[in-house]
DNA sequence: CGAGAAAACGGAGTCCACCTCCGTTTGTGA
DNA sequence: TCACAAACGGAGGTGGACTCCGTTTTCTCG
């Protein structure tokens, strides 16, 4: 039984300057047919645009998922930074709010990010950027609850997970923005409410 | 420019004996593979299955949306009389909190019928079945509303696409049914909390 | 600078699903 | 019984996912 395929979800790193080359143009295609067409955006289509062979696509990115996870790295780098920073605010409830918000528009703006974010869950292997940033949404959510500021039964998994269901609820919707923070705001109204 | 299709979504009652009996046995099989593979089941397999060519399939249900709407017209039904019966409910707050959990219920074990709900707005062309559904869950949402127990400033559609996103939240996870009765408390919680 | 090996490339080929079109079969009413 | 509309079914065109392997490019070392 060999190691499945490179260290961390697609070989960060190549060493040829060539594929190092294919591996920025296909990112920066991706980025935006994601960010157009949703996460099924046309695989072949990506490769094509960016000038490469579908099997120069598949050797850099063996899935879907690991190319989804690499095109919104810097987006989730950007979510852990303000997690980080929002622990300096004054309220620990408002900060979280402030956070789930940021979550949302990051969504909203970029298609696709909300599978990233829950998907690959059973299947073990989460990317470094992604552990970061839960791991600095968990620590924002535990401020929250040791303030007495948001109910105590959750996790950062179910967080995630709400706000996923927030932006499929409202995906369909032509006033998306809108419906968006309005159900957020429900949430995370939900949320305040202490489970007893 | 020519009407689309027949009546309501696939003509509901074919004359000839064959395309009635085909028609069941689609469905029959239809409700079988979307309960086990979701709404994105293969349409030929369904096809297959049933013991019909794939054309005969596309002649009784143009779209998979329809095919989707004919396979759960019964579950709305039932989820139909249920809301009318707990209109008659004494606390119309509970009322509507059990029919979000039925709501629930069916959703899970007919995966799938979450996008029949939600799917299709932009489209227009809202099956009776549907419609129906909509009417009562909306009468017993206002009586809720009225009664002070839910927030004023959402409606039957924004209702839908709640329980919609909570049935999504909790897909992924193989303790769904846990989560899924966790997340929609959470949302209840929300609704609960008046606007201002 | 010029091999030669290793790394990377690319696209043809396979598989599978969607959907349409039209020649063939079947049920029904006269 | 027969004629004809209704219904059937599947071949075929489209397009995406993913694999495999012969060819090309880059890097390294003498």
């Amino acid at each position: 039984m060999k190691n499945r395929a490179n260290p961390s979800a697609s070989m960060p790193q190549p060493t040829r300057a060539d594929a190092r080359r294919n591996r920025e143009r296909l990112l920066a295609v991706a980025q935006a047919a994601f960010a157009e067409h949703g996460p099924n955006a046309s695989l072949e289509d990506i490769a094509r645009r960016a000038g490469v062979g579908i099997g120069t696509l598949y050797r850099h990115f063996p899935t879907r998922q690991a190319l989804l996870e690499a095109a919104y790295h810097d987006q989730m780098e950007l979510l852990t930074a303000e997690a980080k920073t929002l622990l300096e605010e004054a309220s620990p409830g408002d900060a979280l709010d402030t956070w789930l918000q940021s979550l949302l528009v990051h969504k909203l703006l970029q298609r696709g990010l909300t599978e990233v974010l829950v998907e690959g869950e059973k299947s073990g292997e989460i990317s470094p950027a992604k552990a970061r940033m839960r791991a600095a949404g968990a620590a924002l959510l535990a401020r929250a609850q040791q303030a007495g500021a948001v109910r105590s039964d959750i996790d950062i998994l179910d967080l995630m997970r709400l706000v996923h269901g927030v932006a499929v609820s409202s995906e369909m919707s032509p006033a998306r923005a809108q419906l968006t923070s309005h159900y957020l705001k429900i949430m995370i109204d939900g949320l305040r409410t202490s489970p007893e």
